[in-house]
RNA sequence: GCGUCGGUGGCAGAGCGGUCAAAUGCUCGAGACUGUAAAUCUCGCGCCCAUAGGGCUACGCAGGUUCGAAUCCUGCCCGGCGCACCA
C-alpha cells in the first residue's frame, strides 16, 4: 500500500486535533487503526431541537477522518434518550418528541450536515429501536451492572449532592442507556464532546462486560476564556441552521481568545494556513475564522457575501443588502410593525429602545414612541436588527 | 409516615403586613468608546396606555384574615434535611 505515509498524518491528525482525550490512551487507538479491518465508529445526537450548532460541526469533523480512512462511520440518533430529557433544568419542560417531529427535525440536521460530510456514506441509527421495546428486567439487570458510588463519583452529581439539589433516578438512568447504546451499536470507537465523556465511558465500562472493548474519543469544547461552554443557553452559540450573515456576525462577537481554539475545533484547515491566519491579528484572524465557518457549512459564495456585508455594515455603517423586506400600510406604527414582526417582544421594549437612542429610521434617529411610518425606508434597531419596510398600495 | 426548613423576576438571592413591579449580584438589552472583541463608563430590564402619570397582572397553587398580603392563617402541590420504615 503505496498510501501508508499519507494515511500516517491522517492518523495523526485524527488522535491529535481538537481531541481533549483517548480513553484509554491514544497509542491504543492508533494501534487498533492501524490493524486491519474496519472499526465501528459512532456519535450519538439528541434530536431535541431543530438545529445543531458547532458543537455537532466539531464532531461530524471527527467522524469525517474516520470516514476518511475508511472506517465504518454510524451516527446515532438518540429519539428515545431525547424523550427522557435531563430535569436538572426546570425551565426546559421536555416535551416528548413524537416520531414524527423527530422526524422533521432529522430532515433538517441532513440539509445542514450535508455539506460536511457524505451522509450516503454514515449509517444512521435510531435508538427507539432498542429502548422502546426494553423490559424492565432488562433495564434493572442494566442498572445493577452500576453502584450508586461509581454515579456520584460524577462531578456534576457531587456538586448536587453538595448544594442540597435534587438527584433524579432517571438523571442515574442516562449514562447508562448512553452506554446501553455502545452495546447495541458493537461500537468499537464513540466520538463526542468532553462533556458527554462521563457517559461514554460509562458505555465503555459497560460493553467491557459484554467482553467488548470500546474506546472513547472526547472532542476539545468550545469555551471562552471562563470556560463557559458556547453552548445552545449562551446566546452566541452558532446554530448550523443560521443564515450565513448571521452565522458570521456572531462568530465575530466571539472573544478573542475564542480564535485559536475555534479554527482548530470549528474548522479543518492545516495548521499552516491557520498560523498565517492567526499572524494577521486579532481582528482579521477572526474575519478568517468566521468566513471559514460558513464557509464550511454555508459554502464559499455564501460566506464572500456575509463578509462584504459584515464589512459594509459594522465597519462602514452602511445597510445591509439583503434586508427581509415588510409591506406596510401607510400611517402604520412603528412599534406594532416592529412588534407584528417579532422585532421586539413589547411595546415597552420599543419604548426602552427610544429612549436610550437605539431606533433609526433612514439613518434618522427617531424619539417619538408614536413614529408612524409615512414612506418606505430601513429600519435600524440596535446594532444588529435591520429591516426594509414598502408601503402597500 | 413523622418532624423540620424552604418554594420570590432569565439565574442566584434579599424582603417577612403598607413607602414592593420587589434590594443586591450575575445574565441580558441599549448608548458612548472600539475591531458587532475585551475592558470601562452611562442608562435600562413584567405587560398595556401615557409628556408628567395611570392601569393591569405577578412572589408554588387554591382559599381566608385585613382598609391593605410576597409578607399572617388554612388546605393542597413540590423540594431539601433529619427520624422512622426496609419490603
Amino acid at each position: 500500500m503505496g498510501k501508508t505515509n499519507k494515511t500516517g498524518a491522517q492518523i495523526d491528525r485524527l488522535l491529535s486535533r481538537a481531541v481533549e482525550n483517548i480513553y484509554p490512551n491514544p497509542e491504543a487507538l492508533k494501534d487498533k487503526l492501524a490493524a486491519e479491518g474496519k472499526l465501528t465508529v459512532y456519535a450519538g445526537i439528541d434530536p431535541t431541537g431543530p438545529s445543531l450548532h458547532l458543537g455537532h460541526g466539531s464532531i461530524i469533523l471527527k467522524l469525517k477522518e474516520f470516514l476518511d480512512l475508511g472506517q465504518r462511520v454510524i451516527l446515532l440518533i438518540g429519539d428515545f434518550t431525547a424523550t427522557i430529557g435531563d430535569p436538572t433544568d426546570k425551565l426546559s419542560v421536555r416535551h416528548k418528541l413524537s416520531p414524527a417531529e423527530v422526524k422533521v427535525n432529522y430532515k433538517k440536521y441532513r440539509q445542514q450536515l450535508a455539506k460536511l460530510i457524505d451522509l450516503s456514506k454514515v449509517e444512521i441509527v435510531y435508538n427507539r429501536r432498542w429502548f422502546a421495546k426494553m423490559k424492565l428486567e432488562q433495564v434493572l439487570a442494566l442498572a445493577g451492572e452500576f453502584t450508586v458510588g461509581q454515579m456520584i463519583e460524577r462531578d456534576m452529581f457531587k456538586q448536587r449532592i453538595k448544594n442540597n439539589k435534587p438527584i433524579y433516578l432517571n438523571e442515574f438512568l442516562y449514562p447508562l442507556m448512553q452506554g446501553f447504546d455502545s452495546v447495541m451499536l458493537d461500537a468499537d470507537v464513540e466520538v463526542g464532546g468532553n462533556d458527554q465523556t462521563f457517559n461514554m465511558l460509562a458505555g465503555r465500562t459497560l460493553q467491557k462486560k459484554y467482553g467488548r472493548e470500546k474506546m472513547v474519543v472526547s472532542l476539545k469544547l468550545l469555551t471562552d476564556s471562563l470556560g463557559k461552554k458556547m453552548g445552545k443557553t449562551e446566546n452566541n452559540a452558532v446554530f448550523l441552521s443560521d443564515q450565513p450573515n448571521d452565522m458570521y456576525g456572531k462568530i465575530m462577537s466571539w472573544s478573542d481568545d475564542l480564535i485559536r481554539p475555534a479554527f482548530e475545533i470549528c474548522t479543518s484547515l492545516d495548521k499552516q494556513i491557520i498560523d498565517s491566519y492567526l499572524a494577521l491579528g486579532p481582528r482579521d484572524a477572526k474575519m478568517k475564522l468566521a468566513k471559514s465557518i460558513v464557509a464550511l457549512y454555508k459554502g464559499d459564495k455564501a460566506a464572500e457575501t456575509a463578509e462584504a456585508d459584515f464589512v459594509g455594515k459594522f465597519q462602514q455603517n452602511k445597510i445591509p443588502t439583503d434586508l427581509p423586506v415588510i409591506k406596510v400600510a401607510a400611517d402604520s406604527f412603528l412599534s406594532d410593525v416592529l412588534l407584528t414582526e417579532n422585532i421586539i417582544k413589547s411595546k415597552t421594549e420599543f419604548r426602552r429602545l427610544i429612549d436610550s437612542g437605539a431606533i433609526r429610521v433612514n439613518g434618522q434617529k427617531i424619539n417619538d414612541s408614536h413614529y408612524q411610518v409615512k414612506s418606505g425606508g430601513t429600519v435600524k434597531v440596535g446594532k444588529t436588527r435591520f429591516i426594509k419596510l414598502e408601503m402597500k398600495n
